[in-house]
DNA sequence: ATGGGAAAGATTGCATACCAATCTCAAAAG
DNA sequence: CTTTTGAGATTGGTATGCAATCTTTCCCAT
């Protein structure tokens, strides 16, 4: 077992990246002690924890909040993924073995498979999980760990809009890029990623989602029943 | 003023950084708290805010130390810096103003003037300075989180090995990125950051360095007397 | 003497209790 | 209707205690 404050700030990035707890949502120190069963101490720890991840923001005697992600911060995420993708596909290209294609194209096969079976929820992880593997591919758990964070902040982004996307262009954009990096063509790869991060980015129609959140009480009960039995499970 | 454990997190980070405290040093929460003259429940959260910036590690019962690096760690770090700094590369080539480019020339200036003076010390900050410019450039604050996180950890490096810089080879890959990223030569410019990077890391001469490092409270003295008097300052 | 093991001591991880500073929100005053 | 005020809630931090674990030291058997 690990420290009680690790567990605890992964159940509630869990709840986060799920949608459970939404962007402004109020982390409460005793709403989360008491649904922990732990002490104030302890989900302190938490929270530095999610904040320094960009999830949560403390405001100085004001509490902790779900990150609500301005729109230049949106921007500035994406451009980020951009950034460290074009860079992981400087690296890749020619240094890859078949293996490594083989993988994303499998995966890309994959989420072909759940968009025709018109599953929105699957083909959206999916189309998230590509670049996870594109960047896991680099065999580099520095850049994999900055790659995971970012990726964790767009789930952020997705409770903030509504996101309405061109899977079949956006796979495309996917396969496209793998034949380019095998074929040693990075500049036109790193174009495409640039582009298709834009697309994604359009994907969202920029509207205020003022969708309503549940409790903290609500939104972290099934995980904390997952871990370890609450005190009263008052379901 | 902002947290105490922020304060002090980041008062502990800057004597990382300047090598006062080394990879390895024991960083006892009841000598911290002694120094800093606060409670433990504070050092904690301190510690946590530095394990997830990757300067400190804790080990469960055993307490927190400044982190070691592995060969390996220390190669996916420069790695890392490379990707991140080739993606930038990627944004930056052809979007750039004149303003930005005479900006990193300017800064090549100063460092070979600081070569030429043989104040190695400064040329090595203004070294790494000029990756931390070419990030600024992209005015994008998340890539440039990242990019100062993973600095910050090449300091640990250092303080592991003999670092033997061959300065004029080095000035001259900055001043070959900057003319080659103007005249939107991305691709050349990418691999010369890739080889820059290859060539710093040639410059440790990795070998265990047993520096002998101080004690925390010997480390730390003087940030402290600059924020806040101590309690006892037996120096 | 020397390697192994047990007991003593130190440190961490966490809980509880307490307090000052600050924020929130509703009621009272103008 | 706006401003002020004050009670209550929340945060940031301290102090203390205790169980679990790690470290060290000392003792004993080989």
């Amino acid at each position: 077992m690990g420290n009680r404050s690790d567990e605890i700030s992964k159940v509630i990035t869990r709840a986060i990246i799920n949608r459970r707890l939404t962007p402004g949502c109020k982390l409460s120190e005793q709403a989360l002690a008491d649904v922990f069963n732990v002490s104030r101490a302890v989900v302190r720890q938490a929270l530095i924890r999610l904040a320094d991840d960009g999830l949560v923001t403390v405001e100085r005697h004001r509490g902790a909040f779900v990150s609500r992600p301005s729109h230049r911060e949106a921007m500035e995420i994406y451009d980020a993924l951009t950034m460290l993708e074009q860079g992981v596909a400087a690296q890749l290209s020619g240094r890859l073995d078949q293996r490594g294609w083989s993988e994303l194209r499998h995966h890309v096969e994959l989420q072909h498979k759940a968009v025709e079976e018109g599953n929105d929820e699957l083909a959206d992880q999916l189309g998230s999980h590509f670049h996870v593997i594109l960047v896991k591919l680099s065999r580099n758990t520095v850049v994999q760990e900055m790659h995971a964070q970012l990726i964790r902040r767009t789930a952020l982004l997705r409770s903030l809009v509504d996101s309405r996307f061109d899977y079949c262009g956006l796979l495309h954009d996917h396969s496209e890029i793998i034949d380019l990096l095998e074929a040693g063509r990075v500049a036109k790869a790193q174009e495409l990623i640039d582009t298709h991060h834009r697309n994604v980015v359009k994907g969202y129609l920029m509207g205020e989602n003022t969708e309503q959140s549940m409790s903290v009480h609500e939104a972290l009960e099934p995980y904390v029943n997952d871990a370890k039995t609450p005190v009263n499970a008052t379901s």
